[in-house]
DNA sequence: CGACAAGTTGAAAAGCATCAAAGTAGGTGG
DNA sequence: CCACCTACTTTGATGCTTTTCAACTTGTCG
């Protein structure tokens, strides 16, 4: 939307106002730096409050008595951490970061009087919520229904769209953080698999890559590629106007 | 709860009082029959409504291009349907019940008014939203992470806790209207596979069955052999009280 | 009784996991 | 500046879980 760095992605679905962004603002606590690999949160810990990603990658995942893990969501700057296990007597989630992060917090009775003092920002976090069910579906979906190779390539077009949607990629480069036993666990393949599955996309022309980065040369290719469909999120619509 | 058949789900983790319980109704269609079988809404269709189920079971899912399609919700009775579409210029999931059941509809407009003029309601639907999230991520790790045979398993107790939960199963005792395809297509698996997993559960002694129904005999037997966690869920937590 | 949907069974193949080992880059300390 | 350490990537061989395909059985409902 604007250059400057993304504060929420709450704004996402209706505008918000100024004294809205602001009351928000004032609901978080100020901002945290972490260094990468940071637990912020670990599953099973209490629930007291949940977090803003201002900068930095954070993963969400859950783990098994047999050691696996599945990564459940991965963050990107303007997400809200942790809001799930809000109906949890104990976290559902281990948030920990993997690259250096910048965090703020909201405490839950803050977060509770909002809904109160602004209840359109309470309808945008409710819409959010929504959009995260979306993108879990598709993720779900993806798991449940869609071959490794072009799941794997289904996951690289949605971080890229959502990188673009924060100003954070452009031209279809995108600097990328995580490990390929971290895509394993996004996608629930071995990191063994996730390298044959990326050589395979290389060798059919639909990313480069080098160490820091992944790139998706023809965006246009890449979603005829995958089976999901690119989502059309409603901005301001209709039924929100009073 | 009560023993009267449950209207709302919205309730569960905080108590609304009569007229906010009124106001909602108020926001509700009269209910509508329909038949087993029935799409109440289909994937590419406009949004301008979402529905409260009050009797039987209706699927939500996903269509791929190959034909393949992944069911990501199981609604039982007391649940919202269609909310995740809400963000979406076109519905991304189908609904159609595999009972008889019965719905209403809650315009959209209806809906974010709610929020302006009971902000408990909005937060209400807003840990609604929270406590789906961890239903999908509680399947996507299934299906991402867990073995056909306790995948089964985690399922069969899923279902049955919610429909304790909401007085429609007793003693381990569950009515059930599902095929196995349908089961497949819940938990990413074949309709043969899904055969087999459950004749090796009732050889390990953890169900029984027949045509209309599935008995577990052991419910914490059951919660032992399956590998995820069983979630608390809050009630009226400290700070959701003003 | 006959038709259709769902469940069941078996055999073969595919896709992905597992295991083990070697290769590569980046960071650190001597 | 080099040597080493660590974390991550890459490769190959093998095996298992699950799919696929096809046929057959069972139940249900007109």
């Amino acid at each position: 939307m604007t250059g400057a760095p993304p504060l929420f992605r709450v704004a996402e679905f209706s505008d918000l106002d100024a004294e809205e962004l602001d009351a928000l603002k004032m609901s978080c606590s100020s901002p945290r730096e972490i260094a990468r690999g940071t637990v912020i949160r670990r599953q099973g810990e209490p629930v007291d409050q949940i977090y803003v990603l201002k900068a930095g990658w954070v993963l969400s995942g859950l783990d098994l008595p047999d050691g696996h893990n599945q990564v459940v969501k991965v963050h990107l700057p303007g997400d809200i951490l942790g809001a799930p296990s809000m109906v949890l007597t104990t976290a559902a989630e281990t948030l920990w970061s993997v690259t250096p992060a910048t965090i703020s917090s909201i405490p839950l009775r803050s977060l509770a009087r909002i809904f109160h003092t602004h209840p359109k920002i309470g309808l945008s976090l409710f819409l959010c919520a929504q959009q995260e069910r979306i993108f879990l579906m598709d993720r779900l979906t993806s798991v449940g229904r869609i071959p490794a190779l072009k799941r794997v390539a289904a996951f690289l077009l949605h971080i890229h769209d959502r990188l673009q949607n924060c100003g954070e990629c452009k031209d279809g480069l995108i600097r990328w953080p995580l490990t390929q036993q971290h895509v394993g666990d996004i996608l629930g393949l071995t990191s063994v698999h996730v390298n044959r599955m990326l050589q395979a996309l290389i060798a059919e022309g639909l990313i480069a890559r080098n160490r820091q980065a992944i790139h998706i040369p023809d965006v246009d290719a890449m979603r005829d590629f995958v089976p999901l469909p690119t989502r059309q999120w409603v901005h301001d619509p209709d039924w929100l106007r009073d």
